[in-house]
DNA sequence: ATGGTCGATAGTCGA
């Protein structure tokens, strides 16, 4: 089973990018972050003919999550529960068996900021749903835009970062917190070369300067990790015409 | 180089 997370920015405004990266790549299961659309509005007609089915938490200009599966997900889940909240950032899935999780956590825009805050807060409800989620099931993927690197190997500049927003301390210590409840980071189970990233900021020619950062995670519960037999990223959509900022990344279960 | 560029949307906000 291949299992893919892309933040798009904007679902309709890369389409064609989309659409031609599943006919390429054929993953049973692709988790969309920020597709900035209402459900009612979500292009489902792109996907249907590629036989995908379209699972989505939307909402108007910002955040969104969807699920693109080959086949029907049960158990479809939206929102973190517990947690009010009207942003749409998590939406749930049981694919194969597995319950894939796809998350688009808050930017959190500047360390000690009020989104900062809210960030904070949506971790610690998160990682609290997490525990209840894990009394059910054992095989989990998590993956999406963490909006955390989470070591400075992930980081272009980590001098220029430390303990910037992205790189904090205490955004690390919430990744941490989550992966000690029994999660792996795949990518980091083979061997990578260094500088690979999965996110480069459109200013600044931050691509071109391979200014990039590791933010976009797919994390596996370690009944999967037998199964997990590739962590990767593909760089590829990030090179061509008007990208997203995010490349995708993917895993591979046996 | 302490700025820059996008998407959704209709003046800005968020990343």
């Amino acid at each position: 089973m291949k299992i893919a997370s892309w933040n798009v920015n904007g679902v309709r405004a890369r389409l064609d990018h989309v659409s031609g990266w599943l006919e390429t790549n054929q993953p049973d299961v692709l988790a969309l972050q920020e597709t900035k659309v209402m459900d009612e509005m979500f292009p489902f007609d792109a996907f249907k003919p590629l036989g995908y089915q379209v699972s989505i938490y939307g909402q108007k200009s910002y955040n969104g999550v969807a699920l693109l599966t080959k086949k029907i997900p049960t158990e479809i889940t939206k929102g973190v529960e517990g947690f009010s909240d009207d942003q749409t950032r998590v939406i749930a899935g049981v694919c194969g068996g597995v319950l894939v999780i796809n998350v688009y956590v808050p930017n959190g825009q500047s360390v000690g900021s009020e989104k900062f805050d809210y960030k904070m807060s949506w971790l610690k409800h998160f990682y609290a749903y997490l525990q209840t989620l894990l009394k059910v099931h054992q095989k989990i993927v998590i993956l999406g835009d963490f909006n955390i690197a989470p070591a400075d190997v992930d980081v272009h500049d980590p001098e220029l970062w430390k303990n910037k927003v992205l790189c904090s301390d205490n955004e690390r210590r919430w990744l941490n917190q989550i992966l000690d409840l029994g999660f792996i980071d795949s990518f980091r189970l083979f061997e990578q070369e260094e500088g690979l990233y999965s996110w480069w900021d459109y200013r600044a020619a931050a691509y071109r300067r391979k200014m990039g950062m590791r933010i976009d995670l797919i994390l596996i519960s370690d009944a999967l990790k037998k199964e997990c037999i590739k962590s990767y990223i593909d760089e590829v959509p990030r090179g061509q015409d008007r990208p997203s900022d995010h490349t995708p990344v993917l895993i591979e279960l046996s």
